[in-house]
DNA sequence: TTATATTTTTAGAGTAGTCTAAAAATTTAT
DNA sequence: ATAAATTTTTAGACTACTCTAAAAATATAA
């Protein structure tokens, strides 16, 4: 049986290697958990004793395939509460992710079934990330983050990479939401911010918030 | 914060003095969590230490009022997540006791008051066991325990006093169900089984099924 | 009422997870 | 290529919970 702070690690190591790519450090893991990287170390030990991640001392982490198996399936449940919460529940899209850490970790294959067939089989969540299938295929949203679009394209909104409350309510403060259309006017190399127009309104971004933004371009 | 073996020793604890009232054994717990009677009377210690019990060494122990706010909080959770599950996820009543165990330890009191809401303040749950109010009440029934009935009483089952698949399973092979009209025929008083009259069938059934089996008499 | 049986508590130890501090390995910079 | 900085691991300790075995308290029965 594997423990909720065991689900927690493998679902830290596949967010990590789903961002950047590659191996994934001890000091990734201690910063996207948030404990030290002591405690890291020994649960690799843990981890690797039970074939779920290929751990080299020194050398970095990945997903073994059942700890990948693990790690999606998480991700799935994880994203199937939010779309309850949301959908069902009446929610707001920045008020699910504390509640749906904790409902991801409930042990039932069953339910999760049931729940995606009550929710009729959602391939995206509220947040616009998709959702992995049973089989653990994630299926890709060919979407752009916004900073890395060229001035003067013109896209729309499909989903956001980052789900804290902060960023998702300051969103909702600029009128951002999924299917919102979106134009990039203008990207200053100073720092990186960007100028934008959303219902014929122009308003200016930081690049830390553009980057979290995913855009399908029309 | 409480721990979730702390919310598993209220519960227990509730669940006893719902069943027997007065104080409750150290053994009675140990028995209903299924675990030693050292292990019982360590979280004792710690309960009490918390001001969740009342407890004397060798007295037997109590809810205190904040315990018993919080164990009452969790029959809430449980039996308002098993009706989501029969009602809108189509489990069967006998499929949910586990996963309701799970799920009575989500922590959000948004979550429930929504649940609730979205379940249309339901009064009972699949089994027919009242739901404690958001306020700690629990609505009593008015029901009495099949084998407490006098001969040739008729009535209506309301629910059924026990969780256990098994039993459920067994119920649903009798064609017993919430609803059903029963007549009491007959009480053997060498075993203390019943014969009982459903649609028109007599059948035959044991005491340890009778007790659980909760009628209003018509 | 004194012996016996039962229940409950204490003592000591084990597991899973966490921490800080220090040691070891690796990477970066000169 | 060696020194300095950074990263990672080990060592030792702490908390929460569990266990078995033994001691203490209570209940029961002759």
């Amino acid at each position: 049986m594997i423990t909720l702070a065991e689900e927690n690690y493998l679902k830290a190591i596949l967010s990590i290697s789903l961002n950047e790519g590659g191996k994934v450090s001890t000091n990734a893991i201690a910063n996207e958990i948030g404990t030290s990287a002591a405690s890291v170390s020994d649960m690799l030990k843990k981890l690797q004793e039970k074939k779920l991640i290929k751990y080299k001392k020194y050398k970095g982490v990945e997903l073994s395939e059942s700890g990948q198996n693990k790690a999606i399936n998480i991700l799935r449940k994880h994203r199937l509460w939010e779309t309850f919460l949301v959908n069902k529940l009446g929610f707001n899209w920045s008020e699910v992710h504390d509640v749906a850490e904790q409902l991801e970790h409930i042990q039932s294959a069953e339910l999760i079934d049931r729940l995606d067939i009550f929710l009729e089989h959602p391939k995206f969540d509220p947040h616009g990330e998709p959702i992995p299938t049973k089989e653990g295929e994630i299926p890709s949203t060919n979407t752009t983050p916004l900073n890395e679009l060229q001035v003067n394209t013109k896209g729309k909104i499909m989903g956001v990479s980052l789900d804290e409350k902060d960023f998702l309510d300051y969103l909702t403060k600029l009128n951002i939401t999924i299917g919102t259309e979106i134009t990039l006017l203008e990207k200053i190399s100073f720092d990186k911010s960007l100028s934008i127009k959303i219902a014929n309104t122009k308003q200016h971004i930081s690049n830390d918030v553009a980057k979290h933004l995913l855009i399908k371009i029309s």
